[in-house]
DNA sequence: CGTTAACTGAACAGACCTGTACAGTTTAGC
DNA sequence: GCTAAACTGTACAGGTCTGTTCAGTTAACG
């Protein structure tokens, strides 16, 4: 009945709003950090009322959990057009590795600080649901890896796991240190390491 | 002349309310975040008055200059205390992962939550200082593991050079992980692989 | 055209922020 | 005891913070 009315109102008219809080949010939280940037900022900068602000969202707690609900898709987008070029399970490993690294090629203007989810986790409280986000976040990228290596290693899990495990060290590790140098070439150093580990596990079984 | 008085009255004196600050900031910014924690918080539960903390440090920002420093000191302390019980270089690396360990233990019944310094590093913008400070630190830690690895491998500079940055980069990935997960569990296997690529590079010349 | 939902701007509440000012108290060394 | 330094408590200035309220505007729909 009123389904197509309200719907399309909805995808029509709201949008808008939301959309530019969010983009504005998005370059604001991860310039400043989400503790350090105001409502009032925010809402000044994306040209929109403060009322509109509280009807998308009803807190900034909630704006910042939609903030990182954002960077992780957007990883998942990002990593889904690199896996695309992977010709296999080694190459797929690898394309993690570049996905960091079109995370921080994509941050370069702006300013490049390091893992947008990590950096917010890092300002939080010890309890805070929102670093239960980042922490899943980063255990779906160690489980992404893992199934590229099971397909590599079918015949030795354990080694998989491990191997896992050391890459995402790799990719977390490196991507700290990017951070706060300003540019990615630790990441490209870290992309170098990871192919002699693939090797090195492919080569003796 | 005035030299033993000042100075006694500065030992004697001066120390308590700068110490009481110091004790309860580096408690309450890495609990809490520094951009979270307000001057009114740290004075009231150092029991100083708000004039004694701008006597003692010129704004909130060089006082958590001075937690960062204190930090830093406070590692490269544990550092040396685990060094001395370092048989030859291989376990001198080794115990550098055991400092990253001794940290989160340290830490653990306040509510482990990552590295101190990388915490304030982002909560920080890209152009501020004191994230330089943390990104010496991070630098200091690879060159300490870059001097042992040039005793364990005096012959080959260059892969001490390549295994200092890949032990550095699994060293803060277990981290950043760790804090996350509040526990040091996986720093704990950081050392394990870490200790399987000293085996492999020693091995194999 | 009239309904409905999204949106705007501005004012407001109440709290918290950093930093300063000031008058008075405690403590150490002579 | 006297001087000088560190320290205290309180009040204040001038902002900024999140979140609410309200009266009125815009735009898409049937």
């Amino acid at each position: 009945m009123n389904e197509s009315k309200t719907g399309a109102a909805a995808a029509g008219r709201r949008r808008p709003a939301r959309e530019r809080l969010l983009v504005t949010a998005a370059r604001r939280f991860y310039a400043e950090g989400v503790t350090a940037t105001g409502i009032d900022t925010i809402i000044a900068e994306a040209g929109v009322a403060k009322t509109s602000l509280y009807n998308n969202f009803s807190s900034k707690a909630e704006l910042v959990r939609a903030y990182l609900d954002a960077r992780h898709e957007e990883w998942l987008a990002t990593y889904r057009a690199r896996l695309e070029e992977a010709a296999g399970p080694r190459e797929a490993v690898l394309a993690v590795f570049d996905t960091y690294a079109d995370c921080a090629e994509a941050a370069r203007e702006t300013g490049f600080r390091g893992c947008g989810l990590l950096n917010v986790a890092a300002e939080l409280p010890a309890g805070d649901t929102a670093r239960d986000v980042v922490r899943r976040h980063k255990e779906t990228v160690e489980a992404l890896i893992l199934g590229h290596l099971e397909q590599l290693l079918p015949e030795r899990p354990e080694e998989a796991g491990a191997l896992a495990e050391h890459l995402s060290f790799l990719l977390e590790g490196a991507m700290a240190r990017a951070g706060l140098e300003g540019d990615g070439s630790r990441l490209a150093h870290a992309r170098t390491l990871a192919t002699a580990l693939l090797d090195g596990a492919a080569d003796k079984p």
